[in-house]
DNA sequence: GCCCTCCATCTCATTTCGAGATGGAGGCGC
DNA sequence: GCGCCTCCATCTCGAAATGAGATGGAGGGC
């Protein structure tokens, strides 16, 4: 049985002749007649009992007949079902990503998912790079944002942005005054205060102490303990208000990268994800959070997904 | 949309891949490649994501799965459905017969009918020929046994039976003590308990009351105040209760005819149920209840339904 | 880096489907 | 009663859909 013998098999019983609904239904009355002769060998039966004046519907054709409409109109409903779903991508989308980067991020990202695609589920976590990338392979993350790539056979990368780094120290330190700094000025700064993952500055500054966020890191410094190294966007709300003294290193910058496994399906929502990240990536440097080292903005990448 | 592509598409989600669901499918991966893309797009979106390891369903795949499986489960039903309905015939049949008629095939057809087609509903109406001529033509009945035909282009009849007629009178009547008579015989009887419909005796015999049914009449003519007309399966069980005496009129017989309307379609039930009342008259026959006047038994007629 | 798996695409054969013509059955009007 | 008209069944041919095999590209595993 099939759905386009179910539909003429309704259309006759409806017109109540073969020429009729042939007409109606924009196809030959003989092949309309085949179709439905066919439809009876398949149930065994005579769905119509043919007279000279048209057509009357058996008892078993009026069971068809009913069970028929209501079934065509079930396809109807799948379908429909099934486009909204894929013009609304719906499911669960894990992303991580280290504090710093979540503070900007996920609330633009909160609001926009919530905006443009009501049926998708964040899972906001915050992760550094190699928790991440550890997750992401254990396919506990879908997407994550990490700074610098290492390299890895089952993760594919996006470069997002490059920031620009900025040493920070305490309100008015007397280093920082000149609001950019030298390779050489950095080799004589008193202690760092290091994040958990890696040791940006020369080895011969000492250091401390290790954090895993950039708030601690921030306070540790406002309070004269230490110098760190920060993008731009991790420390502007503290600059502005004077809690920190800021200086670019022209030559560092922060590599942000989304980063996402391969050989895994990339689920539609997940894939409008990472578009509104690179969205909001532009507004952020757009709106002068984010200061960038690179002259361009987003980085292109070749299409995943196409057919 | 087609049911074969649904069943394609959920044979590849099952298998997880294209190459084992063709196998399984018995299918060419090409085609069920082509397939599962023809859906895609009319769906708008990938049902699958591609991977080198095979696919995997994306959220509209995982929706028009499982409701694809159910429309599929449906589909199977509404086929069952409709088949048992065939081998099945149902519905109403509405059938008239003389209530002398009535006496004798009603038992045996209901019987009949909820033991072979428990779904079939009769409705067992009494009607003397005209009227049931008549309720034929206003589609109020499906199905009649009459008593001689009248030719009406709107209806075709199918004799059932002719059977012998008997003229009946008082226990031990003596005009009819020889068990048979002649035409002239009849001339001479003092009086006729006639039919509401027709007059079968010679003009010379007075009638003084017409009766509808056979009941009343046989009580009547047992009384000894007339004598009336009637075929042996009227009248057997009085006979040999020997509260009535009979004797054959050769040259006379009833005609019991099936009448059903012509160009209106004839249901299954209908169909089955003149079936097992051209059976039910053999049986008849057979146990002596009905003494044909012919030779043959059962007429044959031309098909009436065949495709 | 090579091979192997898996899917996409191309091309051609087969099957299915649709259109028009023709014919038989039966109702309707003259 | 007779021809006409309507309606469905069937036949045949062309068109479209379907299926099979071969080939190629992408990607994972050794």
């Amino acid at each position: 049985m099939d759905l386009r013998q179910l539909r003429y098999f309704i259309g006759v019983a409806e017109r109540g002749g073969f020429g009729a609904a042939a007409s109606a239904l924009n196809i030959a009355q003989s092949a309309l007649s085949r179709h439905i002769k066919e439809l009876e060998r398949e149930l065994g039966g005579a769905l119509f009992t043919r007279t000279a004046r048209g057509v009357a519907v058996t008892e078993s054709g009026k069971v068809l007949l009913e069970r028929g409409r209501w079934l065509l109109g079930l396809v109807d409903d799948i379908k429909a079902e099934v486009r909204t779903e894929n013009r609304e991508p719906s499911g669960t989308v894990r992303l991580g990503a280290p504090s710093s980067v979540a503070e900007i991020f996920y609330p633009p990202l909160a609001r926009l998912i919530a905006a443009r695609f009501p049926r998708v589920q964040l899972e906001l976590g915050e992760a550094l790079t190699e928790l991440a990338c550890d997750r992401l392979l254990r396919g506990q993350l879908d997407l994550a944002i990490v700074t610098g790539p290492q390299p890895n056979d089952h993760l594919c990368y996006e470069t997002l942005v490059e920031e620009q780094v900025f040493l920070i120290g305490p309100p008015d330190d007397p280093k920082l005054k000149r609001g950019r700094m030298t390779v050489n000025d950095l080799k004589h700064l008193s202690r760092a205060v290091l994040p958990l993952s890696r040791t940006p500055f020369p080895p011969e500054v000492p250091s401390f102490v290790r954090v895993e966020s950039s708030t601690p890191m921030k306070r540790i410094v406002a309070s004269g303990l230490g110098y760190a190294l920060l993008p731009y966007s991790g420390i502007y709300q503290e600059v502005d208000a004077g809690q920190l003294s800021a200086a670019l290193l022209p030559w560092m910058s922060a590599e942000r990268v989304l980063a996402l496994p391969r050989g895994r399906p990339i689920s539609r929502a997940t894939q409008e994800t990472r578009t509104l990240l690179k969205e909001i990536c532009g507004d952020l440097i757009r709106d002068g959070i984010i200061r960038t080292s690179q002259r361009k903005r987003v980085i292109r990448q070749q299409r995943t997904s196409a057919h």
